[in-house]
DNA sequence: ATATTTTGTTAGATCAGTCTAACAAAATTG
DNA sequence: CAATTTTGTTAGACTGATCTAACAAAATAT
């Protein structure tokens, strides 16, 4: 069974895996924040148990089995969240860093139980998807509101970034999931959007927002 | 702050500890499940941290602020193990295995808002007082089933063991917190208890199963 | 294509938490 | 009270997870 610590590399790693599957030590050690040797001998403690193909001076290779786990230790990390949100009256901005020591509690009815209270949630709060019980994620593609055009109409479904500053920003805002926008134009300077949406007849969105925010194009 | 080891020592301690506040170092290595070395360096370890004042050879004493850290950490055992029970479906004898986990997490607002969703318990499902937030403990004192004398009639209040097998057996017999029951007669030879309550007209309790139970005198 | 920078490795140390073996003090018992 | 048992201590080792220092390979840039 993974520690905690193995755990946390494997997601890591999950997030980091390009299509081939592949991640540099130092990028690893970069959103580990621990040191490079420290990688070295981890990564070769992970290739142990068979989580990851590791060979000299090349990226590791996240095998199926690791991604497994790393999939089911971010089940168990979006299923808290949506149930902190959901059950406990919790905002957005508030569940990652409970979650982050949730995720690693082994009690399997613990997290059946909160998804069956929840009906089987597949999105988070922020709207990412929520692996099943096999490891499993269904992708979804949504647009970002970065590349839409002036006189398009879209939702807000998820976002890329969910850092409490930027959940913050959004709430300042009225801007949450589900939420109807209609792009009015899109300046050519500096990407920034014009939008508006229930009683906010226009709100600017700056580059660095929008490239944050996905959307589903309505009709 | 103290490690996830700490806490589970500090625990220990809190739970062996005598009128003095004392406790032997090698009741704390049974308990704990540990040599009596490892507990030797890990009482110098605590000593560092003010929990606890040790002296060669002489049982430990734990400070209050030992006790302060101890109440707290039950108080998230026992909050969680009511929230499982009372919010989440969860029977009385599954929820110490999770509790066991989940009272190392460091979130005050998880589990204020645990508290609060419960309508501020003061016992936890097996009828343990829950320490309040400043780790405070209003002990009650309850009568040992074992002490009661035939043609009394009590109300089950609290277990002093809450082991799984324990709790199964008191599940098949349809006991519970709360169940009344009226002593029938007690065996002079074994002390073994004859009790009548809901629709068992007469069961028969060993003074091992009497003895773990707590009880209310009713009038 | 050489020099420089970035990335990765090795060696060796540290800390927390654990162990066994050997021994010493305290408590118990005959 | 002496012998035995129980309890506690010390020394030394191990594992997991981390570090710094020194170096080596690979990638990049002049």
């Amino acid at each position: 069974m993974a520690s905690q610590t193995e755990e946390n590399y494997l997601k890591s790693l999950f997030n980091l895996a390009n299509e081939k599957n592949e991640v540099n030590i130092s990028e690893l050690a970069t959103q580990m924040q621990v040191s490079l040797p420290t990688v070295n001998s981890m990564v070769k403690t992970l290739q142990k148990n068979g989580w990851l193909i590791y060979e000299k001076y090349k990226p590791v290779i996240i095998t199926p089995e690791g991604k497994k786990v790393a999939a089911l230790v971010i089940r168990k990390h979006r299923l808290t969240e949506m149930f902190l949100v959901n059950k406990m009256g919790f905002g957005w901005e508030e569940v990652h860093e409970i979650a982050e020591q949730v995720e690693h509690i082994h009690a399997p009815k613990f997290f059946e139980r909160m998804d069956e209270m929840m009906g089987f949630p597949t999105i988070d709060p922020h709207g990412s998807p929520i692996p099943d019980a096999q490891g499993r994620i269904q992708e979804i593609k949504y647009l970002n509101l970065s590349d839409c055009k002036a006189g398009q109409v879209v939702k807000l479904a998820a976002l890329t970034n969910s850092s409490t500053e930027f959940l913050e920003f959004l709430n300042g805002r009225n801007l949450r999931l589900g939420t109807e926008l209609s792009i009015l134009s899109k300046e050519a300077y500096d990407q920034s959007i014009l939008i508006s949406y229930l009683n906010h007849s226009s709100e600017t969105l700056s580059e660095k927002v929008s490239e944050k925010l996905l959307v589903k194009l309505l009709d």
